[in-house]
RNA sequence: GCCUCCAUAGCUCAGCUGGAUAGAGCAACGGUUUUCUAAACCGUAGGCCGUAGGUUCGAGUCCUACUGGGGGUACCA
């Protein structure tokens, strides 16, 4: 990389001008209202040099120019050193990285395996948004873990036990007469989650009648009967009660179908299934072993405990006096087996940030008990979606709906698509596929493009804009580029030149960065880093294709590399869509 | 109460390990097409970066306190 080999020559430039070299030199990009590509800030090395920063910077910068090739010149503000890349530079980073098909691709993660645990669905409602986001990052960060070289396993831990699924399944019972998705003609998810919201409007009514006979509320939920027949009903699976089994297994079987249709639709997949009512029972090992090893402790009444005072937490339950687990005895067990199924290196859970306290336990638990994999667990706490009306609620049925949000995004870009008729000769398959790539390309953009920490707003009205920092905005920049190729009819080919043009520079330059943004998002676990700069290399892209001709210029070497750097510009933007899960369109 | 995350333009977001005059998109206003796709490009306007201190040659970025908001602190998952 040019930096390195730029801060190679400063501290020798400082060595051989003031005889020290200069710790951690760092250097950083011009900003744009400056002549220059690379700025070096002299301010903390003038004790070196006891010289004052112009002084300083303008020896260094002479240095430079008189002892290498690569910066052809450079200019002085205040104790800001610019250094100016030469244009050959760019021309022979044209060259290289058109003829590299792996440019881009990372081997920070060779012979690593990692496990990417997300999606993990509750079976007892449809998936909502907070789910689409969930599923989106989980896919995309797998993606960039690939592009840096990992082994990357994809899992889903199906939480597909407890009391809100017996919910589901009593309301079903009582109230369902029968019914399955074949009868009404409804996707098996949508059915179970109708009558998890019945489940809530009968029960709250019991406990408003509990309430008016003068039992207060806390007890009342207790109390209602709706709430007894739930609770005897999971008593009843645990046991392993026949019936309960069967219309369990039938439920859930409706479900699984609906999400498989959903994440087909969202284009996300699992290489590793777990059902948490296999899992639940294997933490219990761990109990025994933690005890032995006197990491957890039981309390008089049986129940098994884990003080973490010590570090700042609180004493947490692990096991339940009635020798039930808890989620966290549940999830120890799930960890170990993901690693005695893949033997990972790193274990990575896309869980919302209100679990952060959970996994700070979870990772805490595993290292007391001296598990080797224990240091590769890292929760990727992902921030809530929030509606311009408030906080989604299932249970009240304020939730935006996976299902109907893809529809949306989808009759959103046919209409634009219509409304610009660019699409003539295409068929109605290809005509269909389009709205999808570019409804789904906005959908998923939308979602991905804000830092996945971050709780974020999703305004239905500006999501399905397709101007501006979008995924169609993107897909529009690559299928362009495809358009000028079709036209040319040939491969361009680069040819070392020794001057560029201002925009051909900058896009070189930006272009130049795309590795190390691959390593970047890997290392933060974030697509929102891919997605800004796709971003801004499609917007500098643009930028060039309006200042500068491509096929109407005369020059013949000109245009190659005019035509070459626009390959390998929708090269970088097509890995960049395809890490976010949007296909690079051609035609649009 | 305690713990934790967040606060940048009217709105939605960038701003890398502290560096020069804080950037985009949307919305508003104005302009660009005798066609290499205008889903584009250019311009105008819009900011005491929540408040107050501190560290530093230098703070949106680090520290402290406060204000406002989210989440957690369950023998629910």
């Amino acid at each position: 990389m040019i930096e390195q080999e730029l801060t190679g020559y400063i501290t020798q430039a400082f060595e051989t001008l003031y005889g020290q070299q200069p710790e951690g030199v760092k250097l950083e990009t011009t900003r744009q209202d400056f002549e220059g590509d690379y700025t070096f800030v002299v301010f903390p090395y003038i004790k070196i040099s006891k010289k004052n920063p112009e002084q300083t910077a303008t020896e260094v910068g002479e240095y430079i120019i008189s002892n290498t090739t690569e910066v052809s010149s450079f200019n002085v503000v205040k104790g800001f050193l610019n250094l100016v890349i030469a244009d050959n530079y760019w021309s022979n980073f044209l060259n290289a990285a058109y003829n590299n098909s792996d440019f881009g691709k990372g081997i920070i993660g060779k012979e690593q395996k990692v496990m990417v645990e997300y999606s993990s669905p509750n079976t007892n409602k449809p998936l909502h948004l907070g789910h689409t986001r969930n599923n989106l990052l989980g896919w995309s960060v797998s993606e960039i873990l690939k592009a840096n070289g990992y082994d990357v396993y994809k899992a889903n831990l199906v939480n597909d036990r407890g009391i809100h699924i017996c919910k589901s399944m009593i309301a079903w019972i009582k109230y369902g007469n029968g019914e399955t998705p074949e009868t009404t003609n409804t996707k098996g998810d949508k059915l179970v989650g109708k009558y998890y919201v019945e489940f809530e409007k009968y029960y709250r009514a019991e406990v408003k009648e509990l309430i008016a006979n003068g039992i207060i509320e806390a007890d009342a939920e207790k109390q209602a009967p709706l709430m007894i027949e739930a609770q005897e009903m999971l008593r009843k699976w645990e046991a392993h009660d026949e019936e309960t089994l069967r219309i369990w297994n039938m439920m859930n079987g409706w479900v699984y179908k609906g999400f498989e249709e959903t994440y087909n639709r969202m284009g996300v997949d699992f290489d590793n299934y777990y059902y948490e009512s296999q899992t639940y029972l294997l933490g219990k090992k761990f109990v025994d072993e933690g005890l032995a090893q006197g990491v957890f402790y039981k309390k008089p009444d049986g129940s098994v405990w884990i003080d973490l005072t010590a570090n700042g937490l609180d004493e947490k339950l692990v096991l339940r006096a009635d020798g039930t687990s808890v989620y966290i005895t549940q999830d120890l067990g799930t960890a170990q087996k993901k690693y005695e199924d893949v033997g990972y290196d790193k274990s990575i859970y896309v869980v919302a940030n209100e679990q952060d306290y959970h996994f700070k336990v979870l990772k805490l638990i595993l290292q007391k008990l001296g598990k080797p994999y224990a240091p590769g667990i890292f929760h990727l706490s992902y921030g809530m979606v929030d509606l311009p009306s408030g906080k989604m609620k299932s249970r009240e049925g304020t939730v935006v709906d996976a299902d109907e949000l893809m529809d949306e995004m989808v009759q959103a870009a046919k209409e634009k698509t219509t409304e610009l008729g660019k699409t003539e000769g295409f068929t109605d398959a290809e005509m269909n596929h389009l709205y999808n790539a570019l409804g789904m390309g906005a959908l998923k953009y939308f979602l991905l493009k804000v830092d996945p920490q971050k709780r974020m707003l999703f305004n239905p009205a500006e999501s399905i804009d397709l101007h501006g920092n979008t995924g169609p905005f993107i897909q529009y920049t690559h299928a362009r580029i495809c358009s000028v190729m079709r036209t040319f009819g040939k491969i361009p080919q680069p040819v070392l030149v020794e001057t560029l043009d201002k925009f051909e520079k900058e896009l070189l330059a930006l272009l130049y960065t795309w590795p190390s943004i691959i390593i970047e998002a890997g290392k933060l676990y974030s697509p929102a880093i891919i997605a800004n700069y796709i971003y801004e290399v499609a917007k500098e892209f643009n930028r060039l294709y309006h200042e500068l001709s491509l096929l109407r210029e005369v020059d013949e070497t000109i245009k190659n590399n005019r035509l070459a750097m626009s390959q390998l510009t929708a090269n970088v933007i097509k890995q960049g869509l395809n890490i976010l899960g949007i296909e690079a369109v051609e035609r649009m």
